[in-house]
DNA sequence: ATATTAAAAGACCAAAAGGTCTTTTAATAT
DNA sequence: ATATTAAAAGACCTTTTGGTCTTTTAATAT
């Protein structure tokens, strides 16, 4: 569905909200094992995602990533549109120049909507409520991650 | 929504049968022009269907792509699944190792509806359906393409 | 002050996707 | 037979994606 580096980001930004709603602030290696993405890889895609604003973070001991409380929710959608650019579930499916009810593919009328319910999904959802949701399934993410 | 040598060999493949309609059998530098794609990678991803079966061909003067009128229409899903496998449209959104209804993440309950309907408009569209369908449409297809 | 810790920065590498071009093979019209 | 035509085969190249590693900078505990 996503490429690896929006993967990783995603699963990365529920993991610190996740561990910020224990009072905590994981590091790089932490995250890293936790959402089983690689090491450096990791790395870099969080201070990609400090530098678009996505989350915060301090350096030196007792350092780590957080997110600034003030900030309001963050959709998948704004993660994905940072990372991937809106060429994903945009335009035709079938290579057209344009896309438009107007003018429309034989597939259009059949892909629209699911298009619309993808943008809907990435909408919706925030790393936040993401995390409330993986936190009352008892950390499914960090469980089912690796097997 | 996929990848450039799925979407150059569908329109490719539409192409074909659109032609074939006429009585016609267009060849590599034709197809390229008319889907607009580029002319050597096009040759390459039809020869690619030919060896796959998807396609028939004739070298030589005359020669070019056509289909065999005996084999049964061919769903999207098969040319998808023969070129990028079938890893897209399967498998948790969020990464998890396995993706079931019994153990799923937060997204679950919205993706997999939405995974379904694709794959439902990728099996019961086929290349001839599609082709009817652009035919009826006075070659939105060719025309569509460039602008 | 300085040792320690951890993120930031950025160079570098590998694989996959996308694309180009030349040579070979096969069909057919003459 | 042979000239012509057009696909098949395959070498090669470029860009993008995914990933690794080293060096630098900043925070803090001592
Ligand atoms: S025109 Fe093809 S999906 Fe809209
Ligand atoms: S478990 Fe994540 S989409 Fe099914």
């Amino acid at each position: 569905m996503f490429n690896k580096e929006t993967e990783y980001a995603l699963r990365g930004l529920v993991y610190v909200q996740l561990q910020q709603i224990k009072g905590l602030k994981p590091g790089i290696k932490e995250i890293a094992i936790e959402i089983d993405a690689p090491l450096f890889y990791t790395g870099k895609i969080l201070q990609r995602l400090v530098k678009m604003g996505f989350l915060q973070s301090t350096k030196g001991k007792g350092g780590g990533f957080y997110f600034d409380l003030n900030k309001p929710d963050v959709p998948l959608k704004s993660v994905i549109h940072a990372i991937e650019g809106d060429k994903a579930y945009t335009g035709c499916g079938f290579g057209l120049k344009s896309c438009s009810d107007e003018q429309q593919c034989s597939l259009h009328s059949q892909y629209a909507p699911i298009r619309a319910s993808i943008d809907k999904l990435v909408s919706e959802n925030t790393v936040q409520s993401l995390a409330r949701d993986f936190n009352r399934g008892e950390d499914i993410l960090l469980k089912r991650l690796k097997s």
